[in-house]
DNA sequence: TAGAGTGAATTTTTT
DNA sequence: ATTCACTCTA
């Protein structure tokens, strides 16, 4: 990304920067928007701009546009009354493909043209990063680079940047640690084991879950406490409580709690909130729909009440109600649904005409989301005909499914209708895609995975990152106990626990006691010895941190001293060979976030806390492949990784009841709603040609299943349909029955296929006893739905009843 | 303490 | 199927 954009530049126009010696206390936020630089990038928009604008220019950067009024060519009615509405609070309700991000772009680019704003005044909250980053560069296309100074990006970023700005009103440092979730998965572990808990009646998995969303909803510990009613939600509050004094004493944040200490910082010092609402004047947010209850209060607050000493900022939020796919994360459709209710001055427009797909693509997904209950109908349309109808495969096995994706985009290559670039294959769960890349390899399809395991979720690049955590924070313990012993130093268990121990009796943090091992008793000799020595590493790579050193130096260190490298690098395992790989990767990335900083003519070269925060909230590493040359590749990722973009040529594969829909959303009616969104999402990126595939058989758990068709494949009327193959037509296991391509007639899905034909469905009420195959003896808790769609939750006594679907599931009654 | 060997659980989706 | 956690032995 060109260093115009980067988050040095932001900060080189920020009133407070967040490196450099602490400001005076009266400063600690800094001056007033008055105080924004406006000699920088100063001047009207046709006007000539200052020599780092020349500089940008001579790179071959576009020029701007000269005369605002040019922004609203090429839209429409309705993306124009979006683009130049002013006043008051706007939703924008974007229908799929309905030119959502260029009236964002357009709009920002309005206000800084036509209304005049300094773009410090803007903040732009996008979903991703990548949203972010795109936005910025188009912005900048339309009114040049002074774009680099509004804020654009992520709920997370943002809130970042005001806690490190603020965090000593909050009395921690600004170099807090942020903890993904595995890093609060962890965390949640040692505190169940701390407070002696079953794990299975109290799983710290679901604890981590259920905190997480209690801090979406903004209840801290002491709010949850008053409100515990049965001796689960005590037990989880005391968890919670825990869990959060061990952040705070390791100095670090998680996830849910950047957002939910950024409200509460707003809400406990009103001029620091103030502070905020007189800087930014313009807040726009995208995805709204996707929002949760923190999120929500936070723009409440960033924007302020009428009357306030502040006037209201300008608020603009765009989203779509049927493109909700985060419920489960918390996110409440509430929020769109009621936006006019919560801002009363708003305004709605709505952006109906698609610009994207085809007719036939368009209504297939109308006819699907129009199944959800409780929504608003929208007229999605569009002008760009009819094209074809969708085609449909029914494979006999996973495999067969892969290969029939890899013929037919070898058939679109050959033929010229799509690039591989210009193709993209889609699934519920990540771990769909190892089916397609083998196939993809054997038979040499270009083809990149997007998300799926992620490099800076990879074990060795974790391990190596833990070191630098732990010497940017040194009371950081998960890092610091995830290093302990590695590579093996001979620190064990019974040392580790015997250092907890002392902890714990000295009221002292872990890491403190690992400096004080002398007075832990009961440490052999030689585990004490272990200790001291890794004491010392510690101690030296942490003079080379204060050395002034970069992130890079600091990582080269690491891998040098800790012999973490070496013992990679003498391993026969192959495996090992790609760890090094990944780690020169890493140190790649820790170079070049140096010299990013260094270019950006700023005294500090980027410190390891700001590295850090950059790994932890821009997991970027494997991005969407640009359309490159020599036609691309094809890119495969999750539905939910899709939203927001669009290939010409769309394969939704696995579409099959308990794979999409889908297992766990089965029996429930909000989750399936929300499946169906998904389906919606997924159907609405394709532009010219659609394929929907399942499966009859498909192996998980390394068991074979059977899979019923999906039911938003029947959801989708059959005139848009093209159903190239139905399923085996032999019931009889030869290998690779010939194909006959059955057309039109049958039914969605083909019902013909994959159903044990003679195993009648078990009629079962609450109560009854049965027998499963895999989980042993039940009892029914309750039924759901008739005949082949019956369900049933059964308690076979784990921790949660079990849910079935009573033609598949193998359970007798007794 | 480390390594081998066994058994259970894993599969939503992500900032 | 694969991975992770736990137990047992050297």
């Amino acid at each position: 990304m060109s260093g115009l954009f980067d988050d040095q530049a932001l900060a080189d126009l920020d009133p407070t920067p967040d490196e450099g010696p602490p400001p005076e206390p009266e400063d600690a936020h800094g001056a007033d928007p008055e105080g924004i630089p406006d000699d920088l990038f100063a001047g009207t928009f046709a006007e000539p701009r200052a020599a780092e604008e020349d500089a940008y220019y001579r790179n071959g950067a576009r020029k701007p546009l000269t005369d605002p009024a040019a922004l609203l060519d090429g839209l429409n009615e309705q993306q124009r009354a979006a683009v130049t509405h002013s006043g008051g609070p706007l939703l924008i309700v974007a229908g799929a493909g309905s030119g959502k991000t260029r009236v964002l772009t357009h709009r920002i680019a309005h206000l800084l043209s036509a209304r005049g704003a300094h773009p410090g005044q803007i903040l732009a909250i996008t979903f991703t990063n990548k949203a972010a980053g795109e936005m910025r560069e188009r912005v900048a296309e339309l009114v040049g680079p002074r774009a680099q100074a509004m804020w654009v990006m992520t709920f997370h970023s943002a809130c970042v940047r005001i806690l490190r700005r603020e965090s000593r009103q909050l009395g921690f440092t600004s170099s807090f640690s942020i903890y993904d979730a595995a890093d609060s998965k962890r965390l949640m572990a040692l505190v169940c084991r701390d407070l002696e808990l079953d794990p299975k009646r109290f799983p710290p998995k679901s604890f981590s879950a259920k905190v997480s969303n209690l801090k979406n909803e903004l209840i801290d510990p002491e709010d949850f406490a008053g409100q515990a009613t049965d001796g689960f939600e005590k037990t989880l509050s005391e968890a919670y409580t825990m869990y959060q004094a061990r952040l705070r004493e390791a100095n670090a944040l998680d996830f849910d709690d950047i957002i939910m200490t950024t409200v509460h910082l707003l809400q406990a010092f009103p001029d620091v909130a103030e502070h905020y609402r007189r800087r930014f004047r313009h807040l726009l947010v995208d995805e709204y729909q996707d929002t949760n209850i923190a999120q929500y209060t936070l723009i409440r607050e960033l924007v302020g009440e009428p009357g306030g000493a502040v006037e209201p900022a300008e608020l603009c939020v765009v989203g779509d109600a049927d493109q909700s796919i985060y419920a489960f994360r918390g996110a409440t459709i509430r929020n769109i649904l009621q936006f006019e209710q919560d801002f009363p001055q708003a305004a709605t427009l709505l952006l109906e005409q698609n610009y994207r797909s085809t007719q036939t693509i368009l209504s297939a997904a109308n006819a699907v989301i129009a199944r959800n209950e409780d929504r608003r109908p929208k007229h999605l349309w569009t002008n760009s005909g009819g094209g074809a109808r969708i085609t449909g495969y029914v494979a006999d096995t996973e495999h067969d499914e892969a290969q029939f994706v890899a013929d037919e985009i070898d058939r679109l290559t050959d033929a010229g209708d799509a690039r591989p670039g210009e193709v993209a294959i889609f699934y519920r769960t990540n771990a769909q895609s190892r089916i397609f890349e083998e196939v993809f390899i054997r038979v040499g399809l270009p083809y990149k995975v997007v998300g799926g395991v992620r490099f800076y979720e990879r074990r060795e690049v974790r391990d190596v990152l833990a070191y630098l955590r732990v010497l940017a924070n040194p009371e950081d313990t998960v890092p610091l106990r995830r290093i302990l012993n590695v590579p093996k130093r001979g620190i064990g268990d019974r040392a580790e626990a015997m250092i907890e121990a002392l902890a714990l009796r000295e009221r002292i943090s872990f890491a403190q006691a690992l400096r004080r091992v002398d007075e832990a008793y009961g440490m052999a000799a030689r585990s004490a010895n272990a200790v001291r020595r890794f004491n010392v590493l510690l101690e030296e790579l942490r003079t080379v941190v204060e050395s002034g050193a970069g992130p890079a130096t600091v990582l080269e260190a690491v891998l040098e001293r800790t012999g973490y490298l070496a013992e990679l690098q003498s391993s026969t395992d192959p495996q090992d060979e790609t760890r090094v790989e990944n780690l020169q990767e890493l140190a790649a990335v820790a170079l070049e976030f140096e010299q990013e900083r260094a270019n950006a003519e700023d005294e500090s070269p980027g410190t390891l806390a700001d590295f850090l925060e950059r790994v932890a909230l821009v997991a970027d590493s494997d991005e969407i492949p640009d359309e490159e040359d020599e036609g691309g590749v094809i890119t495969l990722m999750t539905l939910h990784t899709a939203k927001g973009l669009e290939f010409p040529v769309v394969f939704l594969t696995g579409m099959e009841d308990g794979v999409f829909p889908h297992m766990r959303s089965l029996g429930k009616t909000k989750e399936l709603e929300e499946e169906r969104r998904l389906a919606y999402v997924g159907i609405t990126r394709a532009r010219q040609r659609l394929y929907v595939t399942r499966s009859v058989l498909r192996s998980a758990w390394g068991q074979p299943q059977h899979n019923p068709p999906s039911r938003f494949l029947e959801e989708v009327p059959e005139e848009f349909m093209d159903w190239r193959r139905t399923g085996p037509t032999v019931r009889a296991p030869e290998p690779k029955a010939p194909v006959v391509a059955r057309r039109g007639g049958a039914p969605a899905g083909g019902f013909a296929t994959g159903r044990k034909p003679d195993r009648p469905v078990v009629s079962l009420a609450p109560g009854d006893r049965v027998t499963h195959d895999t989980f042993g003896m039940g009892r029914v808790v309750a039924v759901q739905g008739e005949g082949d769609r019956a369900e049933a939750s059964i308690d076979f006594g784990g921790e949660k009843p079990k849910r079935l679907l009573l033609r598949y599931a193998p359970v007798e009654k007794l």
